[in-house]
DNA sequence: AAGCCGGGGGT
DNA sequence: ACCCCAGGCTT
């Protein structure tokens, strides 16, 4: 794009998006802090799902200060559906960092904002710009959308490498005078007009600059390689309660899928009898074998795997010492404070 | 570079 | 059924 161009398109896109953005909760912010939570949050996530998330989030944990040593699973229950579960496990680590190295001042430049736990090229660009004012790049699933047709590029976005072409880009087309606009301009852009299928080109405030519209086909970009398979995996899920109206519950792995949170027993498929022979084993239990009550059957889709799931519901006739440190008979009131992956709560949603 | 890491909504 | 989403970490 040639210079009087650029300039023409960072006004266009910069004067539409502060006349047309919608009016979400960190959009009343400035605060460094409370842009980067609302950023971890929207990493792979839709602005519609964070919404209520981050008005509870900042509402319990205003502050950096606040959040650095919330116990980790008080903060997995307030990201409890959310999902990708480590982000808010980096995202207090690296609070803790600001808080310990930078006396609780966010950073200001991307070398040191970098280093912070779970703040990637995206993010630390997108705190720099929107937080700080400074023309720093964000390159988002969006803006690559959006510039790909802008500028007619047909490099395949699942290479790690094509990201730096638009970075570079960015770099070059960035209003310095209004970064932040720029930058959530064009991701506005993204989410609004230039969507992935049907774009809406002759609402789009910079379809005068557009290569793929005039020379091109906007739908047919971006370019993206690699879609992936999923793996099936089939799951018995037994609801052991005993005589006292408790449920058997265990933690999971701290590493992981689903690290560190807590579901109901749940083994992979097999012979009946063998399940539940394994089940008695391993958790010391006697089971009611006679009245094994079938709560629900459902499918569970992960970015790279699919859980086939089978529950029931079964009586514990005796119980033993739990040799498992993080496993627990918990009551009603208990199981329901504590991080539960969405499966489970979907299990314990058709007990009663 | 490729795999891992959730869950939901749109088409 | 498939795609994508204000991505980052690990190997």
């Amino acid at each position: 794009m040639n210079y009087p161009y650029i300039k023409q398109f960072r006004k266009a896109l910069v004067t539409w998006y502060l006349e047309e953005q919608r009016d979400l909760p960190w959009r009343h912010t400035k605060e460094p802090y409370q842009i980067w939570v609302s950023e971890v949050m929207l990493q792979q996530t839709r602005v519609d799902t964070v919404i209520p998330y981050y008005n509870r989030f900042i509402e319990k944990y205003p502050t950096a200060e606040s959040l650095a040593y919330t116990p980790e699973e008080e903060l997995l229950k307030m990201w409890e559906g959310l999902g990708y579960y480590s982000r808010v496990r980096n995202l207090q680590a690296g609070v803790r960092e600001v808080v310990e190295v930078y006396g609780g001042k966010v950073p200001d430049n991307r070398v040191d904002i970098s280093k912070l736990k779970g703040v990637g090229p995206y993010t630390a660009g997108a705190i720099l710009s929107i937080a700080y004012g400074k023309p720093e790049h964000a390159v988002d699933g969006n803006v690559m959308r959006v510039l790909s047709r802008v500028l007619n590029i047909d490099a395949d976005i699942a290479l790690p490498k094509t990201k730096e072409i638009f970075e570079e880009a960015v770099t070059k087309l960035i209003d310095i005078e209004n970064p932040s606009a720029f930058n959530q301009g064009l991701m506005e852009l993204g989410a609004l007009i230039c969507t992935p299928t049907s774009p809406k080109c002759l609402l789009c405030p910079v379809r005068d600059y557009c290569t793929a519209f005039h020379e091109g086909n906007p739908s047919s970009l971006p370019v993206k390689s690699k879609k992936l398979k999923t793996k099936d995996i089939h799951y018995d899920v037994y609801v052991i309660r005993n005589k006292d109206g408790s449920y058997l519950m265990e933690k999971r792995m701290e590493e992981g899928l689903l690290a560190n949170m807590w579901q109901f027993i749940m083994v992979e498929r097999d012979e009946v009898e063998n399940s539940l022979t394994k089940v008695e084993k391993q958790y010391n239990v006697i089971l009611n074998r006679e009245l094994i009550e079938p709560i629900i059957s459902f499918k569970h889709v992960f970015s790279h795997l699919k859980w086939h799931i089978s529950s029931y519901l079964v009586d514990a006739i005796e119980t033993g010492e739990l040799s498992q440190l993080n496993t627990a008979f918990l009551t009603k009131e208990q199981i329901e404070s504590i991080p539960m992956p969405v499966p489970m709560l979907k299990i314990w949603g058709n007990l009663t």
